[in-house]
RNA sequence: GGGGGCGUAGUUCAGCUGGUUAGAACGCCGGCCUGUCACGCCGGAGGUCGCGGGUUCGAGUCCCGUCGCUCCCGCCA
């Protein structure tokens, strides 16, 4: 059997000439002289050029005339300094090569489905094909960062004294928030567990349990439609305290960011991050997730369009308007109104500021000169108006502001950006279903001075909640929790939760809350996002191994497949829909 | 549930207003090649143009349906 103590050739350098090594990896490349044969040898390390000569080792030259792309060898010879003339400036290791000795094809390779060095390749194949693509240099890098990341968070939670705890993955289904993926259980038939969507009540009842510090890297599961930057399974660093300090616990979360940019990427961010409530983000920027490396902040102009001769405006609640830096031509301005539409607008009206100062706008005839002065167009810019209640004008240009951004390059202004959202109100009216909603989630506290009025007037009631935003994205979220039986039980009672239907969902928790729950808290960070980040892609799929495509399937393993029927029938669980039928 | 985009060789793509044998590059196979590093040169194989139907003398191209992928809206406490 072969010895496996190897060299890692992607380290090799000029001071390591002269050294025997024995190297093993994947053909990365191979250029066949015919006589002389190149291979670019790739492992962990790098990739480093392998010469077999005939005159050196024949033998070893008969084997590499047959080495086809991704082939595994092993390879022995001696570390050579390359003429200077030879020296490949693109390669870490160009200054050398190893000249053969011997040669050994350990595993061969089928012609692959794709080329690893093709960028442009369909999600699907690459999806089906994952070991190979994972080969790729991007996608090395981006899980090697994954693992560093995760380790560099646990590091810090277990220096600030944090216990690592796993809870279930068989749950309880819960009534509210995202659909559940479900369990039959066989035990008991007709019954059913639900994949966690977060540990969010195992956690509490940890920190009740005595527990002070709690966190994990969890896995969260959600039976949503998927996008770009939504999948069914996230990974969340799940953090919770008893007796927490807002300071200390946004400042722990801080310090986390920090030294994962400066472990896994070098990067030194700049701390304590900025705070802006929700309302002041919601003003300035549209959003409760403000992109915050580029301004072009929304403009009120509600007032000044009161008396307008302009219908639209002068009979919308709100008015605001954006300022982009630059001119748009009647099909771009188009285009742009597609985009509000699909946002919600009904329209988007528009005055274009030509180099000359020239107006081009359908509505300026409509405008007074007290208007256009609130306005203030300066040539070369273009105002895009929203006119509507104020959350859809929020909506609509908090969507186009970033749309903006990135089209005009502004989100190049700045490396990174990150602030913290605070204040967030507590509910929000659910139209459909006419009722409250939870806006983080229904064991969150009220602020403090909500605490005795917040279901006198839910509408304004603010939650003692924050959101951590990194570059415009989502990153983590948290809250104080109510560790008061009597208020939990008023929270559920406002969100339309019966009596009896507490007891039969929460009846555990409301019972750990009687006996000696205290005041805790905590936030929860979701991984896969954070790498997306980190990584600057812009797909999540590109952060995670083995990802599922958008309909929620694996072509890898073909993951969902229909289900035996004597294991069905052992479940208890007849179809109503022929398997062969669906999808 | 809704909207946009895409579907042609193993892969990435081209194929104009319908026209007779559907092309290119990379990959694959065979040959030549001792300094390449996107090696080069010569030759070759490889296609249900997603699927079904329709219009037409004739459909990769036009129409209808359907399936798949992708991006977005809804949804995601």
């Amino acid at each position: 059997m072969t010895e496996w103590r190897t060299a890692a050739g992607g380290d090799l350098r000029r001071v390591d000439v002269g050294k025997r090594v024995t190297l093993a990896g994947w053909v990365n490349s191979r250029r066949d002289h015919g006589g002389l044969v190149f291979v670019d040898l790739r492992d962990a390390s790098g990739v480093v050029q392998i010469v077999a000569n005939p005159e050196r080792a024949q033998h070893a030259a008969d084997t590499a005339h047959e080495l086809r792309n991704e082939f595994v060898v092993r390879a022995e010879g001696e570390v050579v300094a390359r003429d200077p003339s030879l020296v490949n400036p693109n390669l870490p290791t160009g200054e050398i090569e190893v000249q053969l000795d011997n040669l050994e094809i350990l595993s061969r390779s089928t012609p692959l489905p794709f080329q690893l060095d093709d960028e442009n390749v369909d999600d699907q194949v690459r999806l089906r094909y994952r070991w190979l693509d994972l080969r790729r240099p991007k996608l090395q890098r981006n899980i090697r960062l994954r693992g560093q990341m995760v380790g560099t968070i646990r590091r810090v939670m277990e220096d600030a004294g944090f216990v690592d705890i796993q809870t279930p993955i068989l749950w309880k289904p819960t009534p509210e928030g995202a659909r559940d993926f479900l369990v039959p259980a066989r035990l008991q038939p007709a019954h059913f567990y639900a994949l966690p969507q977060s540990p969010q009540i195992a956690k509490q009842l940890l920190v009740i349990a005595g527990f002070e510090r709690y966190y994990q890297i969890a896995i969260c599961f959600r039976d949503e439609d998927l996008r770009a930057d939504r999948v069914q399974e996230i990974t969340q660093l799940d953090v919770e305290m008893a007796f927490p300090d807002y300071e200390f616990l946004l400042g722990l979360m801080e310090r986390m960011v920090k030294t994962v940019w400066q472990t896994c990427i070098g990067v030194e961010l700049e701390t304590p991050f900025p705070r802006l409530t929700f309302v002041e983000s919601d003003r300035r920027f549209g959003t409760d997730k403000p992109d915050l490396r580029f301004g072009l902040e929304l403009e009120d102009a509600t007032a000044a369009t009161r008396d307008s001769q302009f219908g639209v405006f002068a009979g919308a609640e709100t008015v605001r308007f954006i300022r982009a830096p630059r001119t748009y031509s009647r099909s771009e301005l188009a285009a742009l109104e597609e985009f509000a539409k699909q946002w919600g607008a009904n329209g988007l009206a528009y005055i274009v500021a030509d180099e000359s100062g020239e107006l081009r706008s359908p509505i300026a005839k409509f405008l007074s000169e007290d208007e256009l002065a609130a306005f203030a167009p300066k040539p070369g810019e273009t105002l895009l108006f929203a006119a509507d209640t104020w959350p859809m004008t929020s909506r609509v240009l908090g969507a186009l502001r970033t749309k903006l951004g990135d089209e005009l390059g502004l989100t190049a202004e700045k490396e990174w950006a990150w602030t913290w959202v605070t204040d967030f109100p507590m509910f929000e009216w659910d139209e459909e279903e006419q009722r409250w909603g939870a806006v983080h989630h229904p064991f969150t506290r009220p602020a403090r001075e909500w605490e005795e009025r917040f279901d006198q007037d839910p509408g304004s009631a603010l939650a003692f909640a924050y959101d951590l935003i990194g570059n415009g994205n989502e990153l983590g979220g948290g809250s104080f929790r109510i560790h008061e039986p009597e208020m939990q039980a008023r929270v559920f009672d406002l969100l339309g939760i019966s009596g009896d239907e507490q007891r039969a969902k929460f009846g555990f928790l409301l019972d750990a809350l009687a006996m000696g729950a205290p005041p805790h808290g905590g936030i929860a960070f979701g991984i896969d996002r954070m790498l997306m980040v980190l990584a600057g892609e812009e797909n999540l799929r590109d952060t995670i191994a083995f990802p599922k495509n958008q309909a929620g399937v694996d072509p890898m393993t073909g993951a969902p497949s229909d289900a035996d029927p004597r294991h069905l029938k052992e479940l208890g669980i007849q179809l109503a829909i022929d398997p062969n039928k669906a999808r």
